[in-house]
DNA sequence: GGCCAATGGCTCGCAGACATACCTTTGGAG
DNA sequence: CTCCAAAGGTATGTCTGCGAGCCATTGGCC
């Protein structure tokens, strides 16, 4: 059970309250969950949620300030605003071993498809998932990254489990690290489009087994092109 | 994507270094990683290994010795052992919403299975996986949760991702607060490890669709085991 | 035009956690 | 029998993060 202990004995904290801060933020503007333009919650509330000190939030947008991530204004009607130009993540980043990540990635996203099309959803959760594949097939390569996010993260919203949503944002964020190191090309693009297309489809039509073979084709795909990049 | 808010913004830290690193204590031994009567690493070790100050790690130990899971003793070749009688935990837990966890445990240990048996394992791979199933078969009724846990994480193990193992040991914990609620019996048991064996059976074979078939059976049981007594 | 609610900006004292160092106990090695 | 390495036990000074309160700014509402 060696491999069982490093993973019960694993740092208790993933860094100091700030720095994980930080990432939150970081996720829900790279991840397109607020986007360019749009307010992040008020300090305040952002304390509340987060279950850390207004000192730290504040210490945390600072910090995406002077990134230029975003922009404060004063007021009534103020607040932290997400900037249109969003710098590219600084490279030398030291990613975890890649076969985790994508191993885990895989487990949790074709999970999350085949339980999204077991479910009986919604109209608003079905005019949801349709909306964010319509954004990401019509997006330019700039934008493309935030929308694709936005869309597997509908999809694993729409299986209705919070702890799997959270788990997914997590894993697509470390995800998205390795991938912000590769060139993003217009073939994989449409290719991507194509499979967004097909699973979204299954998903809708309440068909699992395909919904899931249908992820794990598109997953595959950006596997490979990481492996290849990387090795 | 109001739910992809709730899971970003969801907060940053668990609880205070204290009750984190208890936690993870209790789940080395109720998850049976440290079987009683074996040695916890020394504290020392355990500081480093979970990030967490020596004092942090000496105040969570003083919380178990209290409450009898654990003593300690001075002096080289000492340390601190767990203890054969495990307090049963304290009922009136909040236990998160159920669908929440299961959703969550099913994804990540269906695709455990999977991906354990779509690998090559080597024969101490093997080997461990077959003994952990020896185990839990010829359990006690009071043996029982502890030998199956440890089988269920061989299995994420044996995926070889320890991102995975880790999601899968936590997502258990919680499940087994919820069946700590819950009455074992015997039928139950015998049922678990027909199954057990099938999955098993299957990884080893490496036949990941079969692996993960019998997975979700068997994770259905239980499953549904706890909707009928916890609604 | 004035009010005021909501937001960001700021400060200070306290509690938790940390690093570090040193003490005490113990049992095997030599 | 002695020594000493390794483990738990203790003490202290520092720093991070928190809570709570107050200030400054802004724009809509009356």
């Amino acid at each position: 059970m060696e491999h069982a202990e490093e993973a019960l004995f694993r740092p208790v904290r993933a860094g100091n309250a700030f720095e994980e801060t930080v990432e939150r933020l970081m996720q829900a503007i790279r991840l397109g969950v607020v986007v360019p333009g749009e307010r992040l919650p008020s300090e305040r509330e952002l304390a509340t949620r987060l279950g850390v000190s207004r000192v730290t939030v504040r210490e945390a947008i600072r910090s995406l300030q002077e990134n230029n991530y975003v922009e404060s204004r004063r007021g009534r009607y103020g607040g932290t605003f997400v900037n249109d130009v969003i710098p590219k993540s600084a490279p030398g980043k030291e990613f975890g071993d890649i076969h985790d990540v994508l191993t885990l990635r895989k487990v949790l996203e074709t999970g999350a498809a085949e339980t999204a099309a077991g479910r009986s959803l919604g109209p608003a959760e079905r005019r949801g998932l349709r909306a964010r594949l319509e954004e990401a097939s019509t997006a330019s390569l700039v934008e493309y990254r935030r929308k694709d996010s936005r869309l597997h993260l509908a999809i694993a919203e729409a299986t209705g489990s919070a702890a799997l949503t959270a788990a997914v944002a997590d894993s697509r964020m470390r995800v998205n690290e390795l991938l912000d190191t590769i060139p993003l090309l217009e073939p994989n693009l449409a290719h991507s489009n194509a499979q967004h297309e097909r699973i979204i489809t299954s998903i809708l039509d309440g068909d699992p087994a395909s919904a899931r073979q249908a992820m794990a084709e598109h997953l595959d795909g950006t596997a490979s092109l990481l492996r290849g990049f990387l090795v």
